[in-house]
RNA sequence: GGGCGAUUAGCUCAGGUGGUAGAGCGUCUCGUUUACACCGAGAAGGUCGGCGGUUCGAAUCCGUCAUCGCCCACCA
């Protein structure tokens, strides 16, 4: 017998243990079936799990259990992130709070230190995924710093290098000045911050005391501009282009440039040029041939292109400094409130200075344009759609990828350098040093490029790195492209487009056929989740306190294409209850015998009852099964949840009991079955959102199966499986139900007390439907007590007698009428358009002037017809409102 | 400056292709009939952000305004 609460915490570990042991999860066993196939996004190891996870693996599981059970050969191919930067500044302030640092260690020692920190972490997270019931291929985990992931990020980087899609250029990047490393654009976090504009007066050379002033956000990069831009049509500076201004503070002359860039409306219509910090500018220095004068140095403090007096300074105490000295020399014009936007490092927090360094490139815009084209096919499609949008915007305007990183944890560069800085790009260190020495003609030593790739990089080739690429693997063959992605729109760029492009280029497909992109997790005030608010909610907390069920269920619910879901743990209560009233409707169920029987036939029952609740189950496992194909995780779970809660457990659990404790032996076996059978369905549509208690109650309800639930077959339910007019009596039936309980509540009549119902019905349809319930509502009598009286009604009325009182109420025809009405009522509406359409129409002396008299003639008729048509409509609405 | 999205019951949210507004939670009333009080039966509560337009009919389509949110962007 089931206990009568359900205790997820003690079934959980248990099933999943046992799944995960019995091979279920595993991919390949069904070898002859279709495949389907989802990457999991791989969670960096630093991290812990968060609700933005929870949600996104639990979408991805009620679609992997959905086609594993529809017999599809499932493969969710799970792994981790080795996530460079934020796993190399987690373990640097590991070593920082013992007092060491990575510079100490030296980079093999921190490498190692790093592995063994990753051990522990990766292991954490791998048991926080299990623990949603995630039903991934686990033997088959992969981390993207894995040896045959590695040999896939250096061929990838060898094969983009020889066809010039990889480079090594000297340009500005993203420096971060605290990590001292590059980052790409992506990376970088745009802060709106209250700022000042200074305005410089740069004296003019020739022209006593004549000057030119410019403006900037920044003066301390002054001491690095190289030119004054104005613009070539502004007036005001017509006559100084091509002079010399004479730098302040520096001393050295600077050429005043014509450039369109200069814009005449902004400040002064003059712009310092300083090339080698700011992104415009370069492009400027770049048309002019002007020089690029480098002051900072990699912490961001001024170095010794600056004068001695500004060296080693940080760069805010040297524009504090700046604007002290140019001031002091009268230099400076005013100052201004100014509202800027300020560049920061997502990982460090440190503002970013543009820095000019060698760096590695991709380039992207090469690689975009069949991404680009994939998307526009439909070759990959994104649900919801409006995310294509987003794609295309980014992707036609993308910029060269920055992808070497100067950190120590990562996928290190294939590329060495010969004595001379000449480059040697090779899988191995092997096979560069005999392309050296062909090169050279002889032996030379070289030195491998210290900086590792961008963490995007490598999980950029996760859909095909993982199946075993640049090997030609049977699963290669058989799992890519794969069918769905799911995943969160904050990584669109970051992630799913570098997948497409290099899926593309290297497999010649695109990796995946959908993209589903799911909403961010809020709290429920609609704030972003995040440890510094302390609003975070631990998934694995809810799902201790109402079971990772629950938790599912209620993610699955709120999982509504394009918004946001705030997480409110009152709604994950609420699906803990529902998880219990299941399992007390299959304790019911149990205690009345209702085991499966085989080779039960649904279709043969012949109670109405029976009858009914078989055909709303087939409507609900059709709604199910096409929302699931659809996405829709939202209404596939709210239609379970109405079914099995406001059907089965509301009506039909009910309508059984007067059917239980009767006399008739045969019902009370076709409905014990048929209670099993639909039971039954409930597991096989709840399971793939709710695995672990319908797990349990498929084992407990009948513990001989030779088969666990997570390996049942999907029912492939067609609503022809129901019957109209079992359907219809039901409906009447609750209908009639509903009107009885309002009555005692609005009477007040207890409801042990027993209510002497009595319909009177003489209406010809009333009479031959109250027959045809006669056996159903009498049973029912020992619920509702209902009682038939036997003398004639008044016509088209019922009447219900309490006690002594008689309430004339609208029951059975009157709502029959009623629906009628609304019928009537909504035809006579269409009518009533139609006719109006017409006759505008025919009373447009343009349409009457052009078209053919036959034609005109025709909507006549047509109208004609329409009118006369609505007249009996109205009539019969008349009719009715009378009766 | 571009782009996207949102505005529906006290709260959190559902509501393809226009046809009498829905759910959960909360509130109130009644109820311990042997599946379930993590329950049952009921009730109250909404001018679907404002204003226009299309239509016989608009939460739904169009325009506009307001408020909020997100993404992208080089503005000295």
């Amino acid at each position: 017998m089931l206990d009568k609460t359900y205790r997820p915490a003690e079934v959980e570990a248990r099933h999943y243990r046992l799944w995960e042991e019995s091979g279920a999860f595993a991919a390949g066993a069904r070898a002859e079936a279709r495949p389907f196939t989802i990457m999991m996004p791989p969670p960096n190891v630093t991290g812990s799990l968060h609700m933005g996870h929870a949600l996104n693996f639990t979408l991805q599981d009620i679609l992997i259990r959905f086609y594993r059970l529809r017999g599809r050969d499932a493969l969710w191919q799970p792994g981790t992130d080795h996530a460079g930067i934020a796993t190399q500044m987690v373990v640097e302030r590991q070593l920082e709070a013992m007092g060491s640092s990575r510079h100490q260690l030296g980079r093999e020692e921190f490498v190692r230190r790093v592995w063994e920190w990753k051990a522990e972490s990766g292991d954490a997270i791998a048991y926080q995924v299990r623990r949603l019931g995630a039903s991934a291929d686990w033997a088959r985990e992969r981390f993207t710093m894995d040896e045959g992931l590695s040999t896939a990020v250096r061929k990838v980087f060898v094969e983009l290098y020889r066809q010039g899609l990889v480079y090594r250029d000297k340009r500005l990047v993203n420096w971060d000045p605290k990590l001292h490393t590059a980052i790409s654009d992506l990376e970088v976090d745009q802060r709106e911050v209250s700022g000042k504009m200074w305005y410089f007066k740069y004296p003019i050379e020739g022209l006593e005391d004549q000057y030119i002033t410019v403006g900037t956000t920044r003066p301390e990069t002054m001491l690095g501009d190289t030119a004054v831009a104005v613009h070539p049509e502004d007036e005001r500076y017509r006559g100084v282009v091509g002079k010399n201004c004479v730098l302040p503070l520096v001393g050295r002359k600077i050429p005043i440039v014509a450039d369109t860039y200069s814009d005449p409306e902004k400040g002064t219509g003059a712009v310092k040029i300083t090339p080698a910090h700011d992104f415009n500018d370069f492009e400027v220095g770049r048309r002019h041939g002007l020089p690029m004068v480098n002051v900072f140095d990699e912490d961001a403090r001024l170095n010794e292109s600056a004068p001695e007096a500004y060296r080693g300074l940080d760069r805010f105490e040297a524009r504090a400094r700046v604007v002290a000295d140019m001031d002091s020399q009268g230099l400076l014009a005013k100052i201004e409130e100014n509202p800027m936007v300020v560049p920061y490092g997502d990982r460090s927090g440190a503002v970013l200075e543009p820095w000019l360094t060698d760096q590695w490139f991709v380039d992207a815009a090469t690689l975009a344009t069949p991404a680009i084209e994939a998307v526009e096919t439909g070759a990959t499609r994104f649900v919801p759609k409006h995310w294509e949008s987003t794609y295309f915007e980014w992707m036609r305007n993308i910029q060269p990828w920055c992808i070497s990183r100067q950190i120590w944890w990562g996928h290190q560069i294939p590329a060495w350098y010969g004595p001379d800085g000449h480059i040697f790009v090779e899988m191995t260190a092997e096979e560069a040093h005999l392309a050296a020495a062909k090169h050279y003609g002889t032996a030379v030593p070289l030195t491998r490029d210290e900086d590792v790739l961008d963490t995007w990089f490598s999980s950029a080739l996760w859909p095909f790195s993982t199946l075993g690429w640049p090997e030609p693997t049977p699963e290669l063959e058989r799992y890519y492209p794969t069918d769905v992605l799911v995943t969160g729109f904050d990584i669109i760029f970051f992630w799913v487009a570098r997948m497409i492009m290099m899926g593309l280029h290297f497999m010649g497909e695109v990796p995946f056929r959908t993209v589903y992109i799911h909403a961010l997790v809020r709290d429920e005030k609609g704030q972003k989740m995040a440890k510094s608010k302390g609003n975070v909610i631990d998934p694995l907390d809810l799902a201790e306190a109402y079971g990772s069920d629950a938790l599912r269920f209620t993610l699955a619910a709120q999982a509504a294409q394009g918004r946001d879901i705030k997480l409110s743990e009152s709604r994950v209560e609420g699906y803990r209850n529902f998880a219990t009233k299941l399992w007390n409707a299959a304790r019911f169920c149990q205690m009345n015998g209702c085991a499966p029987r085989a080779g039960f036939d649904p279709k043969a029952c012949e109670l109405a009852l029976n009858r009914w609740i078989v055909g709303a189950v087939a409507e609900v496992g059709a709604q199910v099964t096409a929302a699931l194909e659809a996405f829709k995780f939202n209404e596939a779970a709210g239609a379970l949840y109405h079914f099995t809660w406001g059907t089965f457990c509301d009506w039909y659990v009910e309508f059984t009991k007067p059917v239980f404790s009767g006399p008739d032996e045969s019902a009370k076996e076709e409905t014990r079955a048929a209670a099993a059978w639909v039971l039954d369905q409930i597991l096989h549509l709840l399971h793939p959102f709710m695995p672990f208690i319908t797990e349990e109650l498929w084992e407990q309800l009948a513990p001989a199966r030779e088969h666990r639930l997570i390996s049942a077959e999907w029912p492939e339910h067609v609503p022809a499986l129901g019957d109209e007019h079992a359907a219809a009596e039901m409906d009447w039936l609750v209908r009639l139900i509903s009107e009885i309980r309002a009555v005692r509540v609005e009477m007040n009549v207890p409801a042990a007390a027993k209510i002497p119902l009595v319909i009177k019905d003489a209406s010809p349809v009333t009479a031959a439907r109250a027959d045809a319930h006669r056996d159903i509502i009498e049973r029912l009598a020992r619920l509702e007590s209902v009682a038939f009286a036997d003398e004639a009604p008044p016509k088209g009325s019922v009447q219900v007698v309490l006690d002594e009182a008689t309430l004339v109420l609208p029951l059975a025809d009157v709502i029959d009428i009623a629906q009628e009405q609304s019928r009537l009522a909504r035809e006579i509406d269409k009518l009533g358009s139609e006719i109006a359409r017409l006759d505008k129409k025919l009373a447009n002396a343009d349409f009457l002037a052009k078209a053919p008299a036959e034609v005109v003639d025709e909507q006549r008729e047509r109208r004609k017809e329409f009118a006369e048509t609505k007249a009996k409509l109205d009539e019969a609405l008349g009719r009715l409102a009378t009766m």
